[in-house]
RNA sequence: GGGCGAAUAGCUCAGUUGGUUCAGAGCGCCUGCCUUACACGCAGGAAGUCGGGGGUUCGAAUCCCUCUUCGCCCACCA
């Protein structure tokens, strides 16, 4: 009796299931850690997304990620915590308003400060809750319970207190020094955040007058001739022999004629451009080192949005010109006056803003910095202790050495939106008193009087760097932060190793004397056919959220799981959606037809395959057995060694070649005998394997799979899993058992019996290709086993031989005649195979003989390398153990062969 | 200028410590099938001198050297 217990339609529909197991999952709690359980914690930290940001494929590959541990990780027993959570992204959110008011035809400075700010919250309160929206729908498992943004009170508070912990211990300090300075959004930036480009750039060799020298002039060559209004000194190497001369003469700067020292300093590099350097010490970093060494004058001759302004050295007709304008200006009043000598193409790296891709201007300014020396060196330590693991591992040494080569972080920022600055001073007293608080204090504690509190931000690094644990309640002693600190393992992308990675890694060590997890798992960028990363700019994204309509949520997580292997990039072909996502969707929808197949064939009550007498199974059933252990233990290796595709890709071969292509096909005769006993009573009774035990072991292997694959395709999985005989209402595979292989694994022993079987199938199935057999033509065949082993395997798999047959449109008709198979054409002509060759005795003798031949062969070969003196004495202990570790293991292996041989009677 | 990574079938990529199962997968292509789970499917098939060259080894896609091409990171030659 086949009771048909659910009516499912041939096709997989994602949209009808995803949104409301989803709902369940969350009702249910099952995402939320708890505090009081007793089993160990995991921990993930996520990369918090810009409040403003929409979900990009990009953080679809990281957050899918991160979902697949931590969804492994919670089937195998660990309190999980998935902690969501959002960024307030200083400088892109403001960016982001800023564009809003300008459609207004207002600027920020228009509304003010107050104003400003709580119109960013608004905006925020009113968007900002999108992208984690968006994490929902492509299944995140994240306790939402626990989501943070970096500006909510209680973590601003942990910001500050950190800013004033540093400032007590003396890290931080106000520096006067050129640093980058984005002329667009009018704020300084971190080295971090001022990215090299590449750029097609000219040399200029502009000849400046020199008074009492060897020659009357003298060249620069310069990038940036507009900065040459800034120029209080012309350098060169002292060692350079060709200039000697010059040193302690007086050059005079072109246009402005003013005129400048020409100085020596071992910055300047001979071998570049003329020797000579023209120095700019407010707009040029190395210039501003060598101002502080020979005690220049360091006139800024820009505005702060970029536009030439001096009293005195920037002349009329170059007054507030954008510095790009200038350049080109200036360089034709050189041309005019025939100082300009040439100019050479010239390729060279320019600092660009990262949030607007300016062009960065360095400036002289006044600006906050942490000292990182002290922080780097724990960090540093961590990683080559091993406390802290980056996989794939080649990270490390980028790791070791920006930090090993760190500088100071400029953290002040002049912008509205973020962390303001908790240093205060006292206009009153002399001289002003400047602290930093914890608390806004209303006056200055000294002396009563006025306190202005610093008008600038913070970097918004310098709240996202305490997220491992200010999420978690610090700087008090909350118990999720004794529980859930330090974390497990943090999931990111490359490019913020340094913004973020590294610096968590430090406030980590410093504020939590522990580091914040254990292992840095760096996954690659999505680029786009052209292997061009995936951006709004170049407009070759893909909309994850487009793809989930497309093809649902599952297919979108597989493509970026089974498509990417450790560490390497996401390609994936933006004109094609069908190509990149539908194999996800083929899977799903596979699996959806094995449930539906599956759940067809069950009676009400299924045995426990654990109560199963083994000698109930067929060959099939054990060698299915033993493909769903062996598919356990690779799946859950691979998952621990976050070779996530392998473990997709194992669990996919298992559902899908060796569930579905041959054993849902092979047991069917059974099953087919059980529905109409009156049918399979005509039949040669099977030696063994009866439909209870096909069921059984049906729903064992469907039930392991589906667990399996959970982590990766949650939806399908979760959807099937509930369908299983015996479930109740309240059970969810979200929090079921990750399957474990039983301590005394059953000796199956079917490999050898089955891959005959295989063969003899693939065997008769060519006979319809190689004859061009016309569907349908029915074949007699005998298969003639010439061992007991082979024929003990066959007699029991008479109606699976016949049934695997038919797929290929073959009728075969379980072989009574003759030792091959046996096919009529569509012209009436016959054609006979010899199908004994699939199960030849001797063939298989010679295969394995062969087999034994090159397994001697490399015993020989390996045998000769270990009795080497000179190998064993120079090599590795470690190596050389390993060498004796194989010989052994080939030793094993030839006796495994040699038994074979002998069981097959071979001589 | 330093450092790192990649190059395998038409496309996107696996291939863990060199060794039977290693030359693979998905898509695409060719042939035939709506076989009562699935045409988002089934069966069969074609297709690669593993970027070039050299080396180590009994044995190399895998290790070493070198060249070519592409990509990334870092760097104050203006």
């Amino acid at each position: 009796m086949t009771a048909t217990r659910f009516d499912l339609s041939p096709q997989y529909d994602p949209h009808a299931v995803e949104r409301p197991l989803y709902r369940r999952w969350v009702e249910r709690g099952v995402f939320t850690a708890r505090v009081d359980s007793p089993k160990p914690p995991y921990v993930i930290v996520i990369p918090p997304p810009n409040v403003t940001a929409v979900l990009h494929m990009g953080q679809g590959l990281n957050n899918v990620t991160q979902d697949v541990l931590i969804r492994f990780e919670r089937m195998r027993g660990r309190e999980a915590l998935w902690l969501p959570g959002t960024d307030h992204a200083g400088i892109a959110t403001q960016n982001v308003v800023e564009r809003i008011i300008a459609t207004e035809g207002k600027s920020r400075f228009d509304l003010g400060r107050e104003a400003f700010v709580a119109r960013v919250w608004a905006f925020v309160k009113e968007t900002g809750a999108t992208i984690l929206e968006q994490l929902k729908v492509i299944g995140a498992s994240c306790d939402w319970t626990r989501t943070r943004f970096t500006l909510d009170p209680a973590y601003s508070r942990a910001v500050r207190d950190v800013f004033v912990t540093l400032w007590e211990e003396g890290l931080i300090y106000r520096g006067h020094r050129v640093i980058h300075w984005c002329p667009r959004c009018l704020t300084a930036l971190s080295d971090e955040e001022a990215e090299s480009k590449d750029i097609d750039g000219k040399l200029y060799f502009i000849r400046y007058h020199v008074e009492g020298g060897p020659k009357p002039y003298l060249t620069v060559a310069t990038t940036r001739p507009e900065t040459m209004l800034g120029d209080t000194a012309v350098a060169v190497n002292p060692k350079d022999p060709r200039h000697r001369g010059f040193v302690g003469k007086v050059a005079r700067v072109p246009i402005i004629d003013l005129p400048v020292p020409i100085i020596a300093d071992e910055a300047v590099e001979p071998g570049f451009g003329t020797g000579f350097v023209k120095v700019t010490p407010a707009h040029d970093a190395t210039d501003f080192e060598i101002g502080l060494r020979h005690k220049l004058e360091m006139p800024l001759v820009m505005t702060e949005d970029g536009r030439m302004e001096h009293p005195t050295r920037v002349p009329k007709t170059l007054a507030d010109l954008d510095r790009f304008d200038a350049r080109e200006k200036i360089v034709d009043m050189l041309k005019e006056r025939g100082l300009l000598e040439k100019v050479e193409p010239h390729r060279h790296a320019v600092r660009h803003c990262y949030r607007c891709d300016t062009v960065v201007e360095p400036r002289l300014s006044d600006q906050w910095f942490v000292k990182m020396k002290p922080l780097a060196q724990p960090a540093l330590e961590a990683y080559r202790t091993g406390a802290i693991r980056l996989v794939p591992e080649r990270w490390g040494a980028t790791y070791e050495h920006w930090m090993e080569n760190i500088r100071d972080w400029n953290i002040s920022r002049q912008l509205w939106w973020g962390h303001r600055i908790p240093v205060f001073t006292c206009t009153k007293c002399v001289p002003p008193r400047q602290w930093a608080d914890r608390e806004d204090p209303k006056a200055c504690p000294e002396c009563g009087g006025p306190v202005e509190q610093d008008p600038d931000v913070l970097d918004t690094w310098f709240s996202s760097w305490l997220w491992p644990f200010a999420t978690l309640g610090w700087p008090d002693e909350t118990p999720d932060l004794k529980r859930f600190y330090p974390g497990h393992t943090l999931v990111t992308a490359p490019e913020i190793l340094f913004f973020w990675v590294a610096r968590m890694i430090m406030a980590g060590y410093h504020f939590r004397a522990d580091r914040p997890f254990a292992t840095v798992y760096l996954h690659g960028t999505v680029r786009d056919t052209q292997h061009r990363k995936m951006s709004k700019s170049l407009g070759n994204g893909i909309d994850p959220l487009d793809v989930v309509g497309k093809f649902g949520a599952d297919a979108l997580r597989w493509t970026t799981i089974a498509g990417v292997s450790l560490g390497s990039d996401l390609i994936l072909d933006p004109n094609d959606l069908e190509t990149t996502f539908a194999p996800g969707r083929n899977f799903a929808n596979k699996l959806w037809n094995i449930g539906r197949f599956i759940l067809a064939q069950l009676p009400e009550r299924v045995q426990s395959i654990s109560n199963l007498d083994p000698s109930r199974l067929a060959l099939a059933d054990r060698w299915i057995l033993g493909q769903a252990y062996k598919t356990i233990v690779a799946a859950t290796e691979h998952l621990e060694a976050f070779r996530l595709d392998e473990a997709a890709k194992t669990c996919f071969e298992f559902a899908w070649s060796d569930l579905a292509d041959w054993y849902v096909e092979a047991v069917k005769p059974r099953l087919a005998a059980a529905a109409s006993p009156s049918a399979a009573a005509q039949r040669a009774p099977a030696a063994s394997g009866d439909a209870a035990a096909a069921q059984a072991v049906l729903v064992f292997c469907f039930d392991t799979v589906l667990r399996l694959l959970h982590p990766v395709v949650p939806f399908i999985t979760e959807e099937l899993w509930q369908k299983l005989p015996g479930r109740q209402p309240e059970d969810l595979l979200a929090v079921a058992a990750w399957p474990t292989v039983p301590a005394a694994l059953p000796k199956l022993r079917a490999d050898f019996e089955f891959a005959r079987v295989q063969e003899a199938i693939s065997k008769i199935r060519a006979i319809r290709a190689e004859y061009r057999v016309a569907p349908k033509t029915r074949v007699a065949a005998t298969i003639k086993p010439r061992t007991e082993l082979i024929r003990a395997a066959f007699d029991g798999e008479r109606d699976t031989i016949v049934r695997l047959a038919q797929l290929s449109e073959l009728q075969f008709d379980g072989g009574l005649r003759g030792t091959g198979a046996h096919a009529v054409l569509a012209d009436g002509s016959e054609v006979f195979v010899a199908l004994s060759d699939a199960i030849d005795v001797q063939q298989e003798c010679r295969r394995l003989s062969g087999e034994l031949t090159r397994l001697e062969q490399q015993l020989a070969g390996l045998a000769a390398k270990l009795t080497n003196q000179q190998f064993v004495a120079r090599a590795p202990a470690e190596v050389v153990a390993k060498e004796r570790e194989k010989e052994r293991a080939w030793r094993d292996q030839r006796q495994v062969l040699a038994d074979k041989l002998k069981s097959l009677g071979c001589s």
